[in-house]
DNA sequence: TCTGGGGTCCTAGGACCC
DNA sequence: TCTGGGGTCCTAGGACCC
């Protein structure tokens, strides 16, 4: 989905349409601001990120992700509003509804993104015929899924027809907006080496730093690479998947539906907070976040056995401690019980910055794996020592 | 002027088992 | 006093993604 969180408020605020707008950042009362204005990146003050920004808003050099202070500098009068994930995640479900009616293949990437596997609907009838006819229909294809799109929801999106999830995902990137893309193996040289590494769904910035400290900055440099050395700098399995991804090599299927395996909560505080002078609020707030946690559990009908606490100090160390019950649980009680075990063994010796809850280990009640000793072949076992 | 909230996957060490 | 070769589970941290 094209700016998916910004095009979705664009639909509330049509008068907003052409202005730079960013969402992000908490819902909050502006001192001297009429009621219902839309405040503008001047008027705010506090924590918070660009979650996502309008593309007039991504022009005076705005990005998801950066600090909302750091943007209202570049951009003081674009228009700032909170987010809505009520409202997004409606329109989650609209256009992956519209989706699966046309091509029932579908992955979920998160809430604006899917993948689809097309192969039977681009190659329908069994004939293969000439590359040609299949851009057609592949062209065509993609045109009906972004008329379906744009019918149930009103939004525009993007998308890429390549022979493989990796590609796919770097070809929907190329045209946004509202673009359509179609590659075949044959145009990865002239069409994905030139890109840089970055674009490369699994390099992140720290590995972009260790490529380009290696003199290695575009997808086809990244490819030219001795496999040998790649492996020597970024080990055997990490490696070895960069030199098939530079060369458009990706095997993964298109996963339609696969099983959650951990839920969590947390927060980041709008002050950070002193473990000792703030105890009393720490503790709402940590006790808050055990019931969400128990509430989503419930909402989604699993038990968890393994309770995990998350803490960010306010110089931005993250610590994390988690430990394992015997019984599988979805009593905010026993999490609370559980995470404040694991409390115990974190230092806390400066301000703390955000509080989070997780649980893994995820089964559904009543259908819990058996039991170890159950599992264990005992008898057997016993023979041979 | 610091840097959200929800996830997944990988690595690596240690405990423990046979 | 030294020491094999499997395996699983648990824990902590980190990279990465949307």
């Amino acid at each position: 989905m094209d700016a998916f969180y910004a095009s979705v408020e664009l639909l509330r605020y049509p008068e907003l349409r052409g202005r730079p707008v960013v969402i992000g950042g908490r819902r909050r009362i502006v001192d001297g601001l009429s009621a219902g204005a839309i405040p503008t990146l001047r008027e705010y003050s506090g924590r918070g990120v660009i979650t996502t920004a309008t593309y007039e808003a991504r022009a005076l050099g705005v990005n998801s992700g950066m600090g909302l202070m750091k943007a209202a500098k570049l951009a003081p009068d674009a228009l700032l509003l909170p987010a809505d994930f009520d409202q997004y995640r409606r329109y989650s479900r609209l256009f992956k509804e519209a989706v699966r009616a046309l091509a029932p293949l579908v992955e979920d990437r998160g809430i604006d993104e899917i993948y689809m596997d097309l192969s039977a609907l681009v190659m329908s009838g069994g004939e293969t015929g000439p590359a040609q006819v299949l851009w057609v229909r592949a062209r065509e294809l993609a045109a009906s899924i972004q008329g379906a799109v744009r019918e149930a929801t009103g939004l525009s999106c993007s998308v890429g027809v390549t022979p493989n999830k990796l590609l796919s995902k770097i070809a929907s990137d190329l045209e946004k907006p509202g673009g359509v893309t179609i590659l075949s193996h044959d145009d990865v040289p002239t069409r994905i080496w030139p890109l840089p590494v970055r674009k490369v769904n699994g390099i992140g910035p720290k590995a972009t730093l260790r490529l380009e400290a290696l003199g290695i900055r575009t997808i086809g440099e990244l490819a030219q690479a001795d496999p040998q050395m790649l492996l020597q700098h970024f080990g055997k399995s990490y490696g070895a998947w960069m030199h098939d991804a530079a060369h458009g090599r990706d095997d993964r299927e298109v996963v339609v539906y696969s099983e959650p395996k951990s839920i969590s909560r947390e927060t980041t505080f709008e002050d950070d907070l002193h473990p000792v002078r703030d105890r009393e609020q720490l503790t709402r707030i940590f006790t808050d976040l055990c019931v969400r946690v128990a509430e989503d559990l419930q909402r989604k009908g699993y038990v968890g056995k393994t309770i995990g606490l998350k803490l960010r100090y306010d110089n931005f160390k993250t610590v994390t401690r988690d430990c394992t019950i015997d019984e599988p649980t979805r009593d905010p009680v026993r999490i609370r019980r559980a995470a404040g075990e694991c409390l115990k063994r974190v230092a806390l010796d400066r301000r703390i910055r955000l509080l989070g809850v997780r649980i893994g280990t995820l089964s559904k009640p009543g259908s819990e794996p058996q039991a170890p000793e159950a599992k264990r072949g005992l008898a057997s076992a016993a023979l041979f020592d």
